[in-house]
DNA sequence: GACAATTAGATTGCGCGCAATCTAATTAGG
DNA sequence: CCTAATTAGATTGCGCGCAATCTAATTGTC
């Protein structure tokens, strides 16, 4: 026994799970970069695109639920999204306040240019699906109790 | 068998680690932030503090190394701390080029303050210690793969 | 129907996070 | 030595991420 005082020690650093995942989330950001400068996109644009290939003309709401994103931030981005020809914005016509986000044809293009993405990313993290699942599943589980302690 | 195809499709949002680690981030940072906003701190802010509790009088370079940032980061990071009293700059005698960040009384006194911050954050996760660190240990991992592939 | 409350999105301000570039100090090679 | 290459930080520019505030549209209440 008697292991080291600093492995329990929660105010340390490398014992902050919080740390593992902000560090975790900018390694894959990194990795992301050159596969995403490609394509002309950050990796939050990229999120936007994802969620609009799997369903087109959708409100920002929508798009903020599913993200985790507010208007402050997905505002500015949908406008450089639109400025690159990717998307379109509308005002919704049965509900005035809506802005509804639509793919342009070559938001629909980019679909196929950014399929091998995940296979990259995949290659990256250098291990198995199986594993890749689980540890998605966990993290995701830690998240949502995380924010429903955020919901009061 | 004949699972959905889209619990399949490497190409969707839910599917991917990538994104569960982005979303689990921001859910941390929006549990941290009361917390820090009582010491002051941002959370990045707290992430220097926690380095340099562990060890003071440490150069730029350290603390970027510990903390995967670098000096874009920190430079303006560290003058927003010293400007709240709680670090000291000054460039090493021994190496001009080196600039050493020093814990201020104030400093040093924020390390009690915050204390009570791992705890707040282990009940929000809503989980055990030891499937934390099970978590940490296994996400730490996986971040040092993808930064590896980063270095070539 | 009028007025209050709610809702969707836009705007402003600030702090990262990082690429690219710059300066000054140190080290390496001849 | 003396120059070339490397290194530590600083600076600039841009895109998030979010709190706070604002506007306009919709809904709820009487």
């Amino acid at each position: 026994m008697a292991r080291k005082l600093s492995t329990l020690d929660p105010q340390r650093l490398d014992n902050q799970i919080c740390f593992a995942v902000y560090s975790a989330a900018h390694a894959f950001n990194r990795v992301y970069k050159p596969l995403l400068d490609r394509l002309g996109l950050t990796y939050p644009q990229y999120l936007v695109m994802l969620v609009l290939w799997e369903r087109d003309d959708v409100p920002v709401k929508e798009i903020g639920e599913k993200l985790f994103l507010d208007s402050g931030t997905l505002t500015p981005l949908l406008k450089r999204l639109e400025a690159a020809h990717l998307v379109k914005r509308t005002r919704s016509r049965e509900d005035e306040r809506q802005v509804l986000i639509a793919l342009t044809t070559q938001g629909h293009a980019l679909k196929e240019k950014a399929r091998s993405v995940p296979q990259s990313i995949l290659a990256a993290s250098d291990c198995s699906v199986s594993e890749l699942v689980t540890m998605k599943d966990e993290i995701v589980a830690l998240r949502d109790r995380l924010n429903a302690v955020i919901g009061e």
